[in-house]
Parts: structure tokens; C-alpha cells; sequence
DNA sequence: ATACAATGAGAATGTTCCTTCTCACACACT
DNA sequence: AGTGTGTGAGAAGGAACATTCTCATTGTAT
């Protein structure tokens, strides 16, 4: 019954993913090919279009994927900052910083990912939205738990920022735009306090 | 002496710029083949290669050119708002809601064509980030022509804000996170008159 | 009118994929 | 050990596209 198998379904689907993310992050979408991924992978083709029929399957699995990962990642960061005393707001450029720093920053992966038109469709346009979405809401919660009466604007606006953040931060590699963003969202905070 | 042409090398070369931009604008770089541009702008392959030897030649070259038309059309625009009696950075959110408005919009195009990988170089990576740079500079001297005192990150920041609206109104095909991202320019603003 | 040089139209070339297919092997169960 | 299903390796099929090439045509200068 159970499949003659070098690799379990669930720990292929996991290499898979986790390459995925290197190489579409790293590369965009349209420059890594099937066989790319099966190379760093090491899970056959055979059995990757087992798993995900079409590379535009394999790309919503990435997206939705990255969303839990990011998010998960950043709401985590954000709290372990705000807890160790910084205004929660203010915290998400101190996080958003590091990984601004880190090497393999190349922006935000899903506003580089919806401008690579031949490879994106609806659904994937869906997944992106809702990831910032997300993000926004988490703001949100953040907004009204620290800042109560901060205008309602704020969250969507301090997201705008970040967004923002992220693209001057890859187009130029640098960290100026962050730091005149934060300086910016800490103006915004001491004045609607 | 001179060639025998149905239409004049300028001509030509205006015709395929003018055909590059909505085309590549409204549906990315690598979606847009050469035939493409053939067919929109009338000028035939052997013609359209002698004026640009490869595609990344006519894409270099419309990058440039679309950055003097935006360029040239958000400094008169904002001029014009601002001889209106609107404040000139806050007028800069008028007039990109305009842009935004219109239903061509696919947010910018700049940002959008630095995550087409397989179809950007560091020759277009230094048109983009030179385009931002300049946006930034006008910023500053609309800052410091108008808000003498505003800090000196206070550019930077608006611009960021400008970019993160541009991506999140195309992610959400809203101008939601503009409204948003004005009225934090207006505080931003307020606060530091 | 004639010959030349440049041009348009679009066919041909070469490459790069996504996706499917073939074949030989490995494991599971008897 | 034997049989059959699932699998890996990688070849094969088919489509799309950048770029080049062919050939008939057109405009120009004599």
C-alpha cells in the first residue's frame, strides 16, 4: 500500500518548498526553471509535477507558503522587540531592518513577484492582496492595542511606508530609505500620541 | 545619399517608443515580444533592430525615455497644484492620484521592471535607481523651497511613502493606501511647519 | 529608363523552457 | 526468489521567442 519511496511525500514536498523559496526569492519567478528546482532540491522532476501538476501550482504553494513564513517570522520579531520595550509601531523597522541587512535581501517578494507578469495569474494575484492584507490587519491590531487613539489611517499608512521601504531599500541596497521611513512613522506616533 | 524610407529614422524611432511604453508598461517586459512592437508601431523587424541591436537596447532606451515623459509630467503637474495655492509635496499626492485614477494604471514602472529578472540589467538597474533619485531630489528642493525648516529625511520619507502607495494602490487596485499615505504627509507636515 | 542600396515581410535558425514519456531499477509483499 | 507498482534519470515533444536571413520591392540618383 504505502509507495516504494527514497523520500517520504511529506519530506519531498518540504525540500521542495524550501527550494523553491531560495531560488524564486533569490532569482524571481521566471528565472528558475523546473529542473533548477529539482537540482537544488533533489526531488525528481517526475515526482515534483506529482506534487504540484504545473510550476504555476508550485508558485501558489511557494506564495502561500513565504506568507506564513513571513508573517510569522515578523509578528514574532515584532513582539520580542516590543516586549523588550520599544513602541511595538516603531519595533517593525528594527525588524524589518535586520532582514533588510541580511545578504539575500532582494525586496519584497511578493511586489517583485506581481510584476512578473507572464508568471503570475489570478490566483496568485489573490494570495499576494492577502498577504497585505495581513499585514495591515496586523498593524491594525498593534495600532489598537498601543496606540488607541491614533487615527484610523495609521495602520494602512505605516504599511504604505513599509512597502515602500522595502522597494527603495532593494532598488538602491541601501538602508537610507528605512531609516528616513522610521524617523518619519516615529513623527507620526509622537504626534497623533 | 539618403535611404530610401517610408518613414523617417526619427519618425521610426518615436512610433517604437511611443509603442514600447504601452506595451511594456501595461504588460511587463517579458510579456511583450519584439513582433509585439512590430505589429503596434508599424516599423518592421530588420528596421526596428538597426535602431536597437537587442531587445535590452530598446528596453534601456524606453526606460530612459519614459523617465524624462513621467518626470516632465509630475514636476509640471505639481507646479501647476501648487501655483493653485496647494501645498507643493502635499499636491504631490493630487497628482499621482490622478495618475492612479486612470485605467491604465499598473502601478510603477519602474518598480515593476526591477523584479523582471530575466529581462533587466545593470545598466536599466542604474536608469531605475538614477529615476528615483531624481524624484527624491525634486522632492528636496520642493522641501526646501517651501518647508525650509522640515527635517532633513523629510524627502526621502515622502518618497518612500510615494512608492509604497504606488505598489499597494496596484496590489489592491484601490487608492485607498494613497488617501492613507496623504494624510500622513499632511501630519508629517503639520508637525514639522 | 536603369542600376544600386536600403527596406519590408516574414521565413528560418537556434535556444530555452515546461511538460510528458521511456526505460531500467528498487522496494513491498507474497 | 518472483512479481508488480512506483520512482529516478534524463531524453523527447512542443511552444515561444530573440535574432538573423532571404528575396522581392521601392525609392533615388544618374
Amino acid at each position: 500500500m504505502s509507495p516504494a519511496a527514497t523520500m517520504t511525500i511529506d519530506d519531498a514536498q518540504q525540500r521542495v518548498l524550501a527550494s523553491a523559496d531560495e531560488l524564486f526569492y533569490s532569482r524571481g519567478i521566471a528565472a528558475v526553471t523546473m529542473s533548477d528546482v529539482r537540482d537544488r532540491s533533489g526531488v525528481s522532476l517526475r515526482r515534483l509535477y506529482s506534487l504540484y501538476p504545473a510550476k504555476k501550482d508550485l508558485v501558489a504553494a511557494w506564495l502561500g507558503d513565504r506568507h506564513d513564513t513571513w508573517m510569522g517570522w515578523f509578528t514574532e520579531s515584532v513582539d520580542r522587540h516590543a516586549s523588550a520595550g520599544t513602541d511595538a509601531l516603531l519595533a517593525t523597522f528594527d525588524v524589518v531592518e535586520e532582514w533588510i541587512n541580511s545578504p539575500v535581501y532582494r525586496g519584497c517578494g511578493f511586489i517583485n513577484s506581481i510584476a512578473e507578469t507572464t508568471e503570475i495569474d489570478d490566483r496568485h494575484r489573490m494570495i499576494i492582496a492577502s498577504h497585505k492584507r495581513d499585514l495591515i490587519n496586523h498593524l491594525a491590531a498593534l495600532a489598537t492595542r498601543d496606540h488607541p487613539t491614533s487615527p484610523a489611517w495609521l495602520p494602512q499608512a505605516i504599511a504604505v511606508i513599509l512597502d515602500g521601504a522595502f522597494v527603495q531599500c532593494a532598488i538602491f541596497k541601501s538602508t537610507e530609505p528605512l531609516r528616513a521611513a522610521k524617523l518619519a512613522v516615529r513623527q507620526l506616533l509622537e504626534t497623533t500620541k
